[in-house]
DNA sequence: CGGTGTTAGGTTATGGTTAACATATTCAGG
DNA sequence: CCTGAATATGTTAACCATAACCTAACACCG
């Protein structure tokens, strides 16, 4: 790769003259500036980012840290940070953490080392050490997606406990009063917060806490296979799940389909989390569908206010709303499985 | 953030001693290195990448430039890729190209600036401009998933050809005789191998040139709708249609879904890529499944042998197979579309 | 014609790290 | 006790681009 002084030599002016014509900085002579644009187009050059990096302190780069692409929720993320990264000329590293505290903490130290300007972070844990690791080292940070307690950081996600108790109180609504929530990982914010928004739809619905059937898992299709088997040996069987998010979705329906239970004529089952439209012919399940997109943009617009120095100090914690979508997966419980309110 | 000079002023030393404890190289007392290492702890320490890479000219960062991340196939070659980097201690920046070639150019551009150490490519188009102003600067790159002609360049695919043929021909053993292949933009690859397995499994089966219908479009959901509303007004109708990739298969079924024309019964319909099984409950589709996650871990690995050294001369074109999957959206054609072969 | 401002370009130092070289201390062996 | 090897640490220069400073030629003014 040819550098500024090759150029230079080639053009016979100095390092700096072709600096000058790079940025447009400062006085030069017509035929100097063409010699010196001849010589970058003989060399192919283009300027090192890095030692522009190691003077300026900045890499006009950022990272997405998440826990898996492959979940299409975050790859819909992933491109709404992408898009507004490149809008401002950021590019943009990715990492899956595979939910690993470890592997999470081994990615931001590398990124540290790298000197992006900042994260976005899906937090694997919901510990404060990866915020804090960064704020130490002066490392701007948006959480995306998820909480994390005891510690002053942005954040941009969806309302879960809103989302969570509209599309409780849809099924309440329906009649259904023994309804399941199967849900991901008690450590992780975004399935605490669904469970507390349907407690709150059941509550208010005149039930009791007894009549909550919570059953945590993991953000897993096995996961939700199991979770449902465990569902249906319950007596009273419930009449509706709840899946915390599509992954847990998709397990339950499968379930339901081996076990030969029809949806949702004897269960109906709601999720937390759309399919991507993308790969779904005929969409047939009932949701509550995240801003995932937004999420992206957003969390990232935020990132370059901080950045530009354009941030308030209180931290932002910016919760965007969760559309109810009612399709044909959720319906009325059978009469024989009705209780009396 | 801290510098390693500030570690060595905290610690009562030279920078070079703190080199030397980070690097674990040459001679270090005791008591030395645990000073040093002790005010490395304090200052939360982190060497700066960019002056080493400036240095050592390596950063240890790949590109994954790709057409679109939300394309579920791109997002599992991606996966590969960050697993196969990650396990060699890389990390990867990713950029969506949208098909556009523009913009192919101008993150090539940014990434050639960012010293990225290699490329991995799914060109936006079949032209070998960006290969090109990749080799002149150095930096080597992998085309991922197409092939680009009257260029020397290393390529990992899958067999488009020869999937194309194996599901063309389940759909003639079935009986099919009219068969319309829907595809991409002719300008790609896939899109004309495609076509030329799909017309190789025809000739084969002892029909003609005039019996293929070949409709070309682009790798999206609604070409693949206009495309099936096109293919449907055909008389005669075929009796199956091939959607070139997953994208197109689901405007296929939309449109048929929309016609009521009911799938296998009245019409066939197979697709190249599969669709996530993360998001399907219950496969339907006959598909071609191409091996996305190996595509993206052979490319990396293929990259980093270069990068080695240990590449041969040769241009490598690796050519994965395609696994026909036959599922319910394929039958025989109803006996009154029947042609007499 | 001297002074001043404009134009055009060069020189030096800096950013953080480390290879190569230089210097200083310790210790074993003769 | 001296010599030379082994050990321990420091100094300099280089990677590449550019801000800050400096020099020089020229035009224009009074």
């Amino acid at each position: 790769m040819a550098t500024i002084e090759d150029v230079a030599k080639r053009a016979g002016v100095s390092a700096m003259t072709v600096s000058r014509v790079l940025n447009n900085s400062g006085y030069i002579g017509v035929k100097t500036r063409e010699k010196v644009e001849r010589a970058i187009e003989e060399l192919g050059y283009v300027p090192n980012a890095l030692a522009r990096s190691l003077r300026f302190k900045t890499t006009h780069t950022l990272a997405l840290v998440l826990t898996d692409i492959t979940n299409s929720y975050f790859t819909t993320v992933a491109r709404g940070v992408e898009d507004m990264a490149n809008a401002r000329d950021f590019t943009v590293m990715f990492c899956n953490t595979d939910e690993s505290p470890d592997k999470e903490m081994k990615y931001l130290s590398v990124l540290a080392q790298k000197q992006v300007d900042g994260v976005l972070l899906v937090p694997a844990f919901s510990s404060p050490d990866p915020i804090l690791f960064l704020k130490a080292r002066g490392i701007p940070v948006v959480v995306l997606d998820r909480r994390i307690p005891d510690v002053e950081v942005d954040t941009v996600r969806t309302d879960s406990v809103r989302g969570a108790y509209q599309i409780t109180r849809h099924l309440l609504d329906l009649g259904h009063r023994r309804i399941a929530i199967l849900t991901g990982p008690v450590e992780i914010s975004t399935s605490t917060d669904r469970v507390a928004g349907y407690k709150q739809a059941l509550l208010e619905a005149g039930l009791s806490e007894a009549d909550a059937v919570i059953m945590g898992g993991a953000y897993t299709i096995s996961s939700g296979y199991q979770l449902a088997q465990r569902a249906l040996a319950l007596k009273p069987t419930p009449t509706a799940l709840f899946a915390g998010n599509n992954f847990i979705a998709i397990g339950v329906l499968r379930a339901l389909r081996d076990a030969g239970v029809r949806v949702p004529d004897e269960m109906s089952v709601v999720s937390f989390d759309d399919l991507p439209s993308t790969t779904v012919v005929d969409p047939f399940l009932t949701v509550v569908s995240q801003p995932a997109y937004a999420i992206g943009e957003q969390g990232t617009s935020r990132l370059f206010d901080v950045l530009a120095g354009r941030a308030q100090t209180a931290p932002l914690d910016l919760v965007l709303p969760a559309e109810l979508i009612v399709r044909q997966s959720s319906g009325a419980p059978r009469r024989k499985d009705q209780d009396m309110g």
